[in-house]
DNA sequence: CTGAAAGCGCTTACAG
DNA sequence: CTGAAAGCGCTTACAG
């Protein structure tokens, strides 16, 4: 390659990285080589040397032995997200999606794979947050969304605003009776950050917060079915809910049609995460989603600037409102 | 490390790979002494000198410009699958998401950042099905599925199969006059094959097949509705539809319930792919799905084979019928 | 602006 | 069973 050039070996390096004390003659030079010969720079060699690895490991935290099919839709547009915005970054994504208790590994940076790993997903799986939480506690360059940690270092959508806007868009539908399906205790934080914007808002208002929550453990439908019958049962007169996430909502929104209750005349209803099957529902479900685009490059850029040691971005992504037609009337 | 263990480099080395030719003891003394130092191999030099990376490239391909949020959920599915089944076998996934035309990229191989390519996706990006094309042509190992080219390495659902499932349960449900939403030039090969295997069983039943087909380069949703729109119109009985993709049906599905015909009542409805939203449309949406673990590892096996030069497991993935409310009367 | 040389941290013949 | 040595293909001080 440096023959075909006909310049040295240090030459080549530096023209192909594009460091500006080369002349333009020999980067051409070189350039038409490479191109020539269909050469390209071995990143082993590259960075073994420059200890740098320009590649990010994204871990995704799935339940255990949860089939990938059925896996929460937000977590992966979350993770195409942040491939996306790494990639815009001229970084690669390792990806890897992990359940089991007794697969968990997070040794990127030792073994020299990545600069430093992305967590996302389910908080129900207490032991995946535990292993990459120890991991951080030992110095590794870590960043995510969804852990039940406070200490580990997050980024969350803007919950309290999100939840605001759904809770005003019901009111401004003429809704009055608003009732929140959430929990204060969930390994997922989000969920009382949401029910905490809800009762601030409502309170302004002069109106009561109401908070109906669910077991933990089971899946969210579940979950979303037992607290709309639960609510039923109890005689307390409602016409509005706001669920704390989608497929909570989906699982209240098909107790409320099995039990003959219209959505939206009798009830308005709105989730939280903007999934897809929130349009396919019937009726479609009106929801709060975050700006994915934003959320993938305030992971990365978060990520970035830990590694360079100079932590700063801010760590909330904004949400805009999905209205549909489950909470119009 | 080697002065803590009190051998020579070689010899660690040998320890943590495993040769057998160490003794138990000596092993014993390496493993502890990494223990201790934490230490990890370095992977970039370890692949500098073996020329292998144990990692497999995985790129989706989307529409230009697409949103992340709005991709394909069956692609995310299958990436997932993929990359659960490479981590089985022990080797990395490096993904990513590919779009725009002026932004292909697939040079892992060259870079020694992969040992192959795995590329699945949208059929509706031609100029990237192109790109990865030729970088097989020029020699790079390269399994895919959704390709538009037939003389790229493929791995498939079985659709013939599946297409034959989808239509003898719709008889078996007593519907006589089955239509099918299909496409026969569509870019997406998978649609023609789904129709063949329809019109096969149809035909085999003494009935005749007939073919709904759609535009192209609509969205599926819109391309679902406008096939409904075209049949209800044209005024051919008709009592049951095979649709060649879930997103189909379910854009069919909404125009037949704004035209006040019952599903499954009047008409039966079944799709393909077994996508998530399925499960919540209304009436839920029946469907055919392939055995997403075993798509990953199809995929992935193929692509080691080929790496190995030694290709041969056969490349269809099995289906399953998953009967919902849409079909059943 | 360019080249000769050192060295990143491994693996693997080769020798013993 | 173990060690000494070579070398994978880069980048980067250092010298000119």
């Amino acid at each position: 390659m440096a023959a075909e050039a006909g310049v040295s070996q240090s030459t080549v390096s530096r023209a192909l990285a594009g460091d500006p004390v080369v002349s333009e003659a020999t980067r051409a030079r070189v350039a038409a080589a490479a191109a020539k010969l269909n050469y390209h720079v071995d990143e082993n060699a590259a960075r073994l040397r420059t200890g740098r690895t320009g590649t990010l490991a994204v871990v995704v935290i799935c339940r255990p032995d949860e089939d990938i099919k059925n896996f929460n839709p937000f977590h992966f547009a979350l993770m195409g997200s942040v491939c996306a915005a790494a990639s815009r970054r001229r970084h690669e994504t390792l990806v890897s999606f992990q359940g089991a208790a007794d697969r968990l590994w997070g040794l990127y940076q030792e073994q020299r794979k990545a600069d430093g790993v992305i967590v996302i997903g389910t908080s129900e799986n207490p032991e995946a947050w535990d292993y990459f939480r120890n991991l951080a506690k030992e110095g590794a360059h870590l960043v995510c969304w969804g852990s039940p940690h406070e200490d580990l270092d997050w980024v969350r959508s803007d919950n309290v605003g999100g939840a605001r806007m759904a809770t005003q868009h019901l009111l401004d539908s003429g809704y009055r009776n608003i009732v929140c399906i959430a929990s204060q205790t969930s390994a997922q934080r989000q969920f009382k950050e949401r029910y905490d914007g809800y009762a601030e808002l409502m309170v302004e208002q002069g109106l009561e917060p109401r908070l109906v929550t669910f077991e933990e453990g089971l899946s969210r439908d579940e979950q979303g079915r037992r607290a709309a019958v639960e609510l039923i049962r109890s005689g307390q007169p409602f016409d509005a809910i706001f669920a704390c996430c989608d497929e909570i909502a989906l699982g209240t929104l098909r107790v409320l049609r099995e039990q003959g209750i219209s959505v939206p005349e009798q009830v308005g209803l709105i989730g939280f995460d903007g999934i897809r099957a929130g349009a396919h529902s019937a009726p479609p479900l009106s929801s709060v989603e975050p700006d994915f685009q934003t959320a993938g490059e305030v992971l990365v850029d978060r990520l970035l600037s830990v590694i360079a040691e100079t932590p700063e971005t801010k760590p909330r992504v904004p949400v805009r409102l999905l209205p549909r037609s489950s909470s119009r009337r």
